[in-house]
This record gives C-alpha cells, sequence and structure tokens, in this order.
DNA sequence: TTGCAGCATGACAACGTTGTCAAATAGTCA
DNA sequence: TGACTATTTGACAACGTTGTCATGCTGCAA
C-alpha cells in the first residue's frame, strides 16, 4: 500500500464497478443514483480511502463556495498579527475555508511575492495587512475585481473604494499622549514604528498633535521611530533614560515597543520614576508593578470583522467599500498615572 | 477592465499572436524560443496581468518541487504555536513554499477535518501537533507514504517509523521540580494541562518522578490538570492559593498556567513568597519582580527543524524516521530560587 | 537542385474533476 | 400493444496547464 498512487474516481469506479461519473454524482451527493449503487460506491470510497482532489474540483466547477483564502501579513511571531489571523481563522472556520498566510518581514518585495503567490494558487479573496503605501502590490487584483479587504493599515489609493478594518490610531494616540499631558507631564517621549508604516503614521501624527494642542513644543529629539524587535527596544530605550534630564513619561506606540520600554524601565529602577503607556496590550500588563497602562486593540475582533466583510463580498455584495475604524480607551493600571517628579 | 475572467494562456497567446504552448514555453522559460516570439509573449503577459494558475499545473506536472506544505496546530493564538508556524514559514519562504495551517482547538474531530482538508488540497507534506495519542487521524496517509512530521507530540503507534521533533518534556519536568527541591521545598503544587496531551503526560511524569526520587509522597491534591485560558489558570490557582497550608512552591507545566500564576501570584501578593518555575517562556518573564524561572523551549527552533526534516523528504530521502529530541535546562531569575519560610 | 540535420512552432492528449447531453431502462396510460 | 414520460446511467467535452510528438522552415553539404 505504501508509497501507491492516490486514488482518483476513475479508480474507485473500477472499484465500484460502475462509471466515474456515477462516482462523482455519489460523492457528491447529487441524487438520482440507485440506492445499490450508492452502496456500492461508498464501500469503494471507504475501501481505497478516496479524498476528492480539489484543486480538478475548483478547475472545473464554474461557481462554487470558496475554500481556501489568503492573509498576507507581517510577522505572525508577532502576537497581534497571530491574533488577527485567530479571528480570521475562526470565521473561515465556519464557512469549512482555509487559510493560507504568510509573512511579509514589512517587506515590499516579499508581499508582492506573496500577494502573487496567493492569485497563482487562485484564493478565493484576500486580505492584506499592507505596507506598501500605495498598495500598488495589489494594483492588479484591485482592478481586476478581485475581493481584497484591508487591515489594520490603509492604502492610499486615490480615488479607490476599498474596504477596511483597523483601530483609530490617531484618536488612540492622541488618548494616550493626553492621558500623561493630564497628569502633567511636558516632557513625553515617543517610541515608535518606522512612519512610512501607515499605522505608525497615525499613531506619530496623534502624538504630536496632543503635544501642539497642550501648547507644548514639539522637542524631535524625543521622538525615536524605527522598526525593532523588542530586545533592541529595550536596549534603545535604556539609553534614552540614561540622559539627563530625562523624560518625565513614555508613550510607547508599538507592541515591540512597549515591552522593550517594560524591560527597560525595570532594568534602571524606574518603573514607580517614569511614567509609561502603551498602544496595544501586552500579556501580563497588569501582573507587573506597576501595571502597564495601554491603549488597546483588539486584534481577534478585527480578524473576524474583516473576515466577515471578506465573506459578504465572496456571497456576491458589490456595495460601495465599507470603512470600519475601531476606536478605543486608556485602560488605567498604574503606569500611565504617574505625576512627574517636583524635584527633577 | 474590473470583474474580467482572469487571463489563461490561451488570451495571452491570442494577444501575442502565436500559439498557447509557445506562451507555456516562454513563462516556463523553457528555452527553444526565438527571441522575437520571447519579447512579444512578455509583453502580452504583462500587458494582460496574466498568472500561471497553479493549481492546473500541478495538477499536470508528474514531477515538481513542492509548492504548498500543511501545518496542522492547535491554537495559532497561543505563543508556542505562533512561533513554530514561524520557523516553519522561514523555511518554507527560502524553498518557494506556503504554509497552510489550522487550529484544531485541542479536537481531535477537528484535528481529522485539517487533515482531510489538507489532504484534499494536495499539500506535498504534513507537519502536525497531533492531539491523538495514536494519530489515527493521520493513519491513511502515514501508510500511503505522504510526508508526515510530528512535532511536539509523538505519536504511538506500534511500529511505526515517524520523524518527530519535539522538546524532551521530562527532562525538563524533572530539572525544573528538582530546582525547586534543591531549593529546599517539600510541598510542591503542579498546574499543567490535560495529561491526555502527550507533552502534558510526559511532564506530569517526570514531575512525580522527580517527587518520588527524593523521597516525597505523591499528594495528589497538589496536581491540578486540565486546559484552560490564562484567565482561568489564574482564578484556578488563586483558589489553590487560598488552602491552609498553601505549597511552598508551584510548578506550571504550561504557557498559560504559568501566565495565569503569574497573575494570582500578584493578585495575593505572594510573588516574594511561594517560589515559581515554569515550563516554556513568556514574554517579560525577566522583567517582573522576580523574574519568572522557567526551563524554556525553542519553538521557532522547532518549527526550523520538523520543516528541514519534511523537506528532506519531499527531496526524495525515505531512510528511518527520525527523532529530534531537545534538552533545555532551566533559568534562573529569581522565583524559582525562593526559599521556603522556615515559620511556615 | 536534392537531402538532411537542426531548430522553432504548433497540435493534441492528459491530469482529475464537473457539466451537458444522449442512451438505456422501467413505468404509465390510451 | 405502442407511444410517451420519468429515471438511472454513461459518454464526452471542458477547466488551464504540461508533456509528447509531428510539422515546417532554414541552412548547409554534396
Amino acid at each position: 500500500m505504501s508509497g501507491s498512487r492516490r486514488p482518483t474516481l476513475r479508480d474507485v469506479a473500477a472499484e465500484a464497478g460502475v462509471s466515474f461519473k456515477t462516482v462523482s454524482r455519489v460523492v457528491n451527493g447529487e441524487g438520482g443514483v440507485s440506492e445499490l449503487l450508492v452502496d456500492r460506491v461508498e464501500a469503494a470510497v471507504a475501501r481505497l480511502g478516496y479524498h476528492p482532489d480539489q484543486r480538478a474540483r475548483l478547475l472545473r466547477r464554474s461557481t462554487s463556495a470558496p475554500t481556501t483564502i489568503g492573509f498576507v501579513l507581517v510577522d505572525v511571531a508577532n502576537s497581534f498579527f497571530s491574533n488577527l489571523l485567530r479571528g480570521i481563522e475562526e470565521v473561515a472556520m465556519s464557512r469549512q475555508c482555509l487559510v493560507l498566510a504568510g509573512s511579509t518581514e514589512g517587506l515590499v518585495e516579499r508581499e508582492q511575492q506573496l500577494v502573487d503567490a496567493l492569485v497563482e494558487r487562485r484564493v478565493a479573496g484576500l486580505i492584506v495587512v499592507s505596507w506598501d503605501a500605495e498598495a500598488e502590490t495589489l494594483r492588479s487584483e484591485l482592478t481586476r475585481g478581485t475581493p481584497v479587504v484591508f487591515v489594520d493599515a490603509e492604502p492610499d489609493i486615490p480615488g479607490a473604494d476599498v474596504d477596511v478594518v483597523r483601530s483609530d490610531h490617531r484618536a488612540g494616540a492622541i488618548a494616550a499622549t493626553r492621558h500623561l499631558l493630564a497628569h502633567g507631564h511636558t516632557d513625553i517621549a515617543y517610541f515608535g514604528d518606522n512612519p512610512a508604516i501607515f499605522s505608525a503614521r497615525l499613531r506619530l501624527d496623534g502624538f504630536r498633535r496632543a503635544i501642539a494642542d497642550a501648547g507644548l513644543p514639539v522637542a524631535s529629539g524625543r521622538e525615536v521611530t524605527g522598526s525593532h524587535s523588542h530586545r533592541e527596544w529595550s536596549a534603545i530605550i535604556d539609553r534614552h533614560l540614561a540622559v539627563s534630564p530625562r523624560p518625565s513619561a513614555i508613550f510607547t506606540a508599538q507592541n515591540f515597543a512597549t515591552l522593550g520600554a517594560v524591560r527597560a524601565l525595570h532594568h534602571r529602577g524606574l518603573r514607580d520614576a517614569v511614567a509609561h503607556i502603551g498602544f496595544d496590550d501586552i500579556d501580563l500588563a497588569d501582573a507587573l508593578t506597576p501595571g502597564v497602562s495601554v491603549v488597546p486593540q483588539d486584534p481577534r475582533d478585527l480578524g473576524r470583522r474583516a473576515a466577515e466583510q471578506l465573506f459578504k463580498r465572496l456571497d456576491g455584495d458589490d456595495g460601495p467599500g465599507v470603512r470600519q475604524v475601531i476606536a478605543s480607551a486608556v485602560i488605567q493600571r498604574g503606569s500611565g498615572e504617574i505625576r512627574p517628579d517636583p524635584t527633577g
């Protein structure tokens, strides 16, 4: 048995002594087959361990329920994205649909490769976290009418009408910054992702706006941006805590930066001295001393919403593009409510 | 252009004024086509945005490099599994191969559905975290000779010769327990996953063996097992800390349990009073006070190894099954080195 | 000019499936 | 009985691709 060719409709037909079309009918439950033959065919299917070839099936079928959707994300090892994936999977699962996912590592070139690879496998639709500002990686698919839902990042396509699901990055950043301002801070450091990235740009913009609204000067030396691991962020933030005067509060606008800041503050023994608030929640945020205040996101919910929207399109909805921008508010856990040292 | 049919070889051929076989040759770089026609075809491909249909290609092709592999995991939202996936993806990516993954949620029924769904899509091979002790979900594929690599859990198939990549669960649990014993603890509580699960069974076994080797009685009231979220574990462990006398040390043999324990200990203000060691590392383990001592795993490395092994098989290696059992040692960060309260 | 090698190109079958249609069989009614 | 209908079954094309083979053309030597 080992290494034997995988059985096809014809093999089952031979085993059952019927034509392969009859097997096809039985396998697809089409009806119009006598009970006698149904039994014979089903026995043969079981005996041979037959599984229909979905590639051939989809190739032939004109119209059918989607069986596979594609998800282009940045890094599945980042819990934000893995939870997005989980939310998508949840919805897809209820539709007997699988998710073909891949990490771009933030490289546009890799994003293009992934989109092409998914298109060549003829996924029914795409959910994409695009770091290509104008989403050129998806241009040809969009014009062709392939269903695409953008998550987390919103592409800047003039005159385009696309589906988007994302957090309200700017409002969240404004809320976080105002929270620190309200607690008396005037020297706030910002650590966030590369502003070439949509979400990072909006968060930095929100930070600056809140600072400006408070009548404070924009201290560019207090803005640090770039794409780093949490180990790297830890070292970077540690260095910024060493200068004098050090900032009295920090806003970390990305989850790795938040992890890095916790570690750096801990390392310097400043967790009770420097206020800290992060964008996007982290595990154990409430088991630290003090707890880490954050503006949370709910990536699993974002994933679910994106998938729901994609399936609506796959079900034939061709209405105008839908933009879902999810707001959220500060969760106070202690670190964000520390007041500046009056002697500082 | 919107909604137009996706172009095929024939469409490109018509556009370029050649036969579709010539287009096929150009697209596959087969050579034997005049420069003039190559140019005409390439222009037509670009103009129409042609992408070959991998389904049809694979259907026809007798032998070819693998383009998609399947990965059956338990829950992609758990960082252990998402890091496994990342490691697999990393290796697959270098082979121009995509990973089709799905979460079983620990349900054998769902595991079977996923395996079948992957087989029906004709993935080249499978990497599986199976929670079905005898791997019956994979029996027919194994006998058929489909390349399968088991990760994390090793199936109990009499006489079977399979590839396995996993941590040394038993040795790790023994090391963790001995570490607590060496620090003077005699009343150690165990919190771990359902022992129906391979890794959980070995870890519990290691715990019991270390306890027995120390000549201590097995206190069944101190063993709590089950599959829970970290919120649930937090509540469960909190309850066990409320009894008198409470354990002087706890060993959490699963990452959600570790997170739950940190939260529960924090909630009761016992982080400096009760020793704690976990199996599998967690984020921020070193930024807590005290740091969380653990026996770490390197899921990304496990994923890489599993994928490497799978590709070896796909490249034709048909040697005997390879078992990689990765050992690891305690990382001391503070929580595991707390000594029992002498007044306790 | 003829013959032949060598190359470029195309025609056609096949992969495993579904959709279309025709054939064969059984059943009904005048 | 004969014609007509309904039901079961099978033959065959088609999906988009690659593999095999035949055809046509060019250039060169005799």
